[in-house]
DNA sequence: TATTTAAAGTTGTCTGGACATAAGGGAAAC
DNA sequence: GTTTCCCTTATGTCCAGACAACTTTAAATA
């Protein structure tokens, strides 16, 4: 059995929930079987039992374990997908697939937007958006249009650093400029492609395909991005995760 | 300031946690303000910060409040839709745009089923499935064709009471049986309808829609329900919230 | 004045304990 | 043999307190 460090910079709780979901993952806690009790963890690791309860709250919240009043605490089936509600980016979704990610920068601009734009990105009259237009190529083969927005001049190091989106992630780019994107809501429904779109994506004008737009919001619940993407046909599958709130 | 009721069955911290709710949906808490520090809630609510802890914690992971160590603990700001990740069904979702939800059982049979519903639905050599076929509708106009595959004999119960599903949602069913659907996957991808689609929805065969494969896990993990589901054109919006998993 | 230090206030982590509530099993009563 | 009751064990809730780490403010120092 592995011990904690308490010597570990890391909090003892987080220690003990890589401990159980190394051994969940490692198959050495099997499916629907239970879990040593809180008991015998406190006794086990030598911590409090609200250490054990903090580490195995937030895996139960994670999806990898379930609780029963009375009976115990249980490990959950693994799902195919066991990334559940994460927040991928195309590019890393382009990467999981074996894929070369890249994208072709087309514009870059400091504008004021439509209102329906600065409504999604909550502005205030004096404030600009950068708008950012890109093909998205997986294997330098075209696959879907983008047009993203940014406030400004709340994001003005990324529109510094725009070209650097030829071939990186725009929420990597985000991220190491602190717009750490949270939440993302987005809408998805069947559209056309426009003949702008159409020549760029080399498919017949007209074409279906998945018309997304996404608002992305930091931690504090400020929107930081909003985009609009083209996918043309039905190259694309779109995956998610939906739990319950109760 | 409201009191906290000891006598209430309902938990302490799930008496603040409703209390501050209640605060931040008036507006008498704003977006980025800091709410009143925990030894604040401690003295004014007479409860442990434990307890105060508990309910900000479960504030916190709904997207309601966001902390900052050495700072405070402040309001997010509202979202166009609060409801996050929240797991709607399609009867649910017309109701509220304010339409009728209504469906019209076509078929509802006991078969061995594909292998690749078998394996989504992790079903032994000797189960078979549930497959019910419907047209859903809203105020009596076609809206989307689906195919809900159960495991059997474990759903037994909806394949008895499957005539109910003519006017109701199969999640309300599958609910009142115990198959409480916890987590749930969606696939979405563009497809075109089918001869069979196209007829029963009155659209042209061939038109574009959305296609989607969904399989609802419980609590601990196992499979209890998967549905192919097409929406023509672009009658359907598809919204999401995805969240960061840290 | 400018810089450094100290203090106060905040959230983060952790302890040890208590009682409540739910589930299951075994002993006692019928 | 069946039912009822109690005991054990599990998780759920709650408490009082302690120290650590981070932030801001204010005081002390150069």
């Amino acid at each position: 059995m592995p011990t904690l460090e308490r010597t570990n910079p890391l909090p003892l709780y987080y220690q003990l929930k890589e401990v159980l979901k190394q051994q969940i993952r490692s198959g050495h806690l099997a499916p629907h079987t239970a879990i040593p009790s809180e008991p015998e963890l406190v006794a086990n690791y030598h911590v409090s039992r609200a250490t054990v309860r903090q580490a195995l709250s937030e895996l139960v919240h994670e999806g990898l374990l379930y609780r029963q009043h009375g009976k115990g605490t249980f490990v959950c089936e693994p799902r195919v997908q066991q990334t559940q509600s994460e927040l991928t980016s195309l590019t890393e979704e382009i990467q999981r697939r074996g894929k070369r990610p890249g994208g072709l920068l087309l514009v870059s601009e400091l504008i004021r937007g439509s209102e329906a734009v600065r409504k999604q990105l909550s502005l205030i009259d004096t404030e600009q958006t950068i708008r950012i237009e890109r093909l998205r190529t997986a294997n330098d083969i075209p696959l879907a249009y983008e047009v993203d927005y940014l406030p400004y001049p709340r994001a003005a190091s990324i529109y510094q650093r725009a070209k650097e989106l030829s071939d990186g992630s725009l929420y990597n780019l985000m991220n190491s400029e602190g717009l750490n994107p949270y939440i993302v809501e987005q809408k998805i429904r069947v559209g056309t492609a426009t003949v702008r779109e159409a020549e760029l994506l080399r498919i017949p004008p007209g074409e279906a395909g998945l018309h997304f737009t996404s608002t992305a919001f930091d931690l504090t619940g400020s929107p930081i991005e909003y985009s609009e993407t083209f996918f043309p046909g039905t190259q694309y599958d779109f995956h998610v995760t939906l739990r319950v709130t109760k």
